[in-house]
DNA sequence: AATGAATGAGGGTTCATTCAT
DNA sequence: AATGAATGAACCCTCATTCAT
C-alpha cells in the first residue's frame, strides 16, 4: 500500500528557502508538461524531466494527489474568484450561465483542475478550503436562480460541480471542443431551468 | 511502443476450438471482475486470474483495447436494441428519453461499455458496426423529435453520444448514484427541447 | 507489505524446464556467494551477479525466505540424514554428541543452514517436513539418552535445536573458529547430562 | 563506502550544551523504540521519530556502530557492575551463575546489549574499556570457580562471553523466552564444571 | 493452440549522506 | 549547534512482451 502517507490533510508550505521553492517550481512545471503527454504522472519520469532527484520529488509532494492538488491549486483557484465574482451578481449576465462557462473553459485549459473537481475528497486542506468556496459562490448563484424563478428547485451546488464535470467530459469525449463546448453548456443551462408547468 | 499491434481493425473471431472458446470464456470473466476493482488491466495478473497462460491471453486479445472492446460488447449490443427498439418508435414513450435513461443506466452498470462509448476510435470493425447502428438509432430518434417539435436543431447523433459519457461522468463524480441519475437525465433532456422562442 | 506472497507453504518445483533449472541453479549459486559476503540478499544485485533477468529470480523465489530456505535446503537435509544415522544408533558414539558436532559443523559450513534453523516457521513444505524429520531424529537420541541416563529428562528435541543455534552463535561471536568449537560442543554435552545427584 | 568513518575510536562527548544534551537523548529513546520494532535503524526514520533533524543525529552519531554502542552503554555498564559484585564474591551464589544469569537476562531485555556484546571489536572507547572491565571480572569468577575445583580449566573470559551471545541466540531461537532461560544458563553452567574424572 | 519461462524496462520508494542556511 | 533540503544510488516489485516447448 504505497499511498498511505499524508492520511493527515497537507497544509500548503509557507516560507520555504528559496532554492526549495524552485525546485517546486519546476517539479510543477514538469507535472503540467507531463500531463499534457498521454502518460501518467511517473515520479521518477517527473523528477527526470525537472532536473531534480527523485527524493527532491518526494519531499515536496508525498503523495501523487498531493502533487495533482498543487498543480490544479491555481487554476482552482481562479475558477473560485470567478465563481464568487459571478455569485456577486455584478448584475451583467446570468450568474450561474458565467459559472458554467467558466467552470468548462477552465477544466478544459487545465487538466488538473477537471481532476480535482472530479476528486472524492482532498488531500490538501488547501484544496479543500477551496473547494469549500466554491460551493459557497454556487449555492449563491443558485439561491439567486431560484428566486428569480430560473432554476429548478431540486438542483444543489454538488449537482453543478457533478454537472461541470460531466460537460468536461462530453466536450473531450469527441473531435472537436469549440464548437460543443458552447451548446453543450447551452442544453446544461436550460434544462437547469424549472420544467414548464 | 508497445501499443502498435493490430493497427487494422480486427474481426471477432469465428469457429474457435472449443477448448479456445472456453478460454476465451475464462479470461473475460476474470477481466470484467478486475475492472471492478482499482487496478487497471494488467494483462499478467489476468491471466493469474483466469488461470490461464499469458500467452492465450495475448492470443485472444492482441491489444488491451480489443480486450476491452469485447468486455463492452455485451453491454454495447445491449444498449443497441434498446436504441433501435426506441427509435422505431413503439410509441409508448420519448424515444430519447428511453435513450438517455438505457444509455446511463448501463453505463452505470458496465464500466467497459462506459470505456467503449468514451473512445475516439474502434479497434474491432464489430465494435466500430455496432457503435455505427447506435449512431443510426439516435439520428433517427433525433430525426422524430425534431418533426415533432421536441428536439433543438442544432444536436446530432454523436452529440447525445457523449453528453452520455457526461452523464455517466457527473454521477460517477460524487457520492450517491440513483438519486441524481434520474435528475440528470432530466437536466440534458429538458435542456435538448428547443428554446424557448 | 512487499513479503506477503507465498503466504501458503510453497511446495518445491518438480519437472522444471532445462533451461529454468539451469536458472535456478545460477540464483542459488549467486546467493550462496552473496551470503558469504556481509551485504544482505538483494534480489536485484543477485540477478545481476547471476546473469538473469530480475524477474526470473521472482519466479523461482517468491519471497526472500523461499530464496534462504532453498539455499539451506542441502544443508537441512545433510543434517537430517546425519541426524538419523546418529540415532540408528550405529553405536559408535554416542548419538548426541554426533549431533551436535555435525549440526554445529554444518552451521558453520553453511550460514543458510544456520539462518533456517532459526527461523520460527518455515516458508516452503519441505523445509517443514525436513525440520520435522530433524526433530524426530533428535527425539530419539533424546530418548535412548534418557533411559541410558546419560541425558537430563528435562530437555526436549527443540530445546537441542535452540542451543544448536546458541553454538553457531557462539563460535561465531568471537575470533578463532576450530578450536572453540569442539570445547562448546563439549560443554554443552556436559551440561546435558542430568545433573548429579 | 560509507561505514569508513570514525576508524578511530571515538571517546563520549563531554560538557554538552544542555538543548544539545536534550537532542542527543530524543534520538537515544526513539532508537530505543526502534529497535524494538523489526525494522532496521534508518538514520532518516530516526530523525523523523526523535523529531530533530537528520544533521543533529549525524552530529551525535557519526555511524550506525556508534549509535548502537551509545544504546547498549546503559545496559553494558549495568552488566558490568553486575559482574564485579559477583566476582567481588559477596559469597552469596556461585559468581559465575550470578554472572550468566545477569548477562543472560540483561540481554534478552535489551537487544542493543545483545548486539555489542557480539560484536567484534568497539566503535568507542568507552564501550572498549568496559569491555575490558567486563573481562576482567569474568576472570576473576573464573579464576575464582577454577581454585575452588568448580570451573573447567579450559575456559576463559573471552569463552564465557561468547557463551553468553550463545544463550541469548538459543533462547531468541524459539517460543517461549521465560522457562527455557533458566534451563539454557543451568545446561551451559554444568558444562562449565570441570569434567568428571 | 496453449503454456509459462524469461527478460528487462521502469515505476515506486527509502535512505545514507552532504551541505547551505 | 541545529536544521532540513537536496541528491541519487539502490532496492523492491510488477508488467508487457516474446518465444521455445
Amino acid at each position: 500500500m504505497p499511498e498511505d502517507r499524508a492520511a493527515a490533510p497537507l497544509a500548503r508550505p509557507t516560507h520555504l528557502r528559496p532554492d526549495a521553492l524552485a525546485n517546486r517550481w519546476r517539479v510543477l512545471a514538469a507535472a503540467a508538461r507531463q500531463l499534457d503527454g498521454p502518460e501518467g504522472l511517473a515520479m521518477n519520469a517527473l523528477a527526470r524531466e525537472a532536473g531534480v532527484g527523485v527524493g527532491t520529488v518526494y519531499r515536496h509532494f508525498p503523495t501523487r494527489q498531493v502533487l495533482l492538488e498543487a498543480l490544479g491549486a491555481e487554476g482552482l483557484e481562479g475558477l473560485v474568484a470567478a465563481a464568487e465574482r459571478a455569485a456577486d451578481g455584478d448584475g451583467g449576465e446570468d450568474a450561474l450561465a458565467q459559472l458554467l462557462r467558466a467552470g468548462l473553459r477552465r477544466q478544459l485549459a487545465d487538466p488538473a483542475l477537471a481532476t480535482v473537481l472530479a476528486e472524492p475528497t482532498a488531500a490538501c486542506t488547501d484544496t479543500a478550503a477551496q473547494l469549500e468556496r466554491l460551493r459557497g459562490a454556487l449555492e449563491a448563484a443558485l439561491a439567486h436562480g431560484r428566486a428569480t424563478g430560473r432554476v429548478r428547485e431540486d438542483v444543489d451546488a454538488d449537482d453543478v460541480r457533478r454537472l461541470l464535470c460531466g460537460l468536461a467530459r462530453a466536450v473531450d469525449a469527441g473531435p472537436g471542443r469549440a464548437s460543443p463546448s458552447a451548446r453543450y453548456v447551452d442544453v446544461v443551462l436550460q434544462g437547469l431551468r424549472p420544467p414548464a408547468p
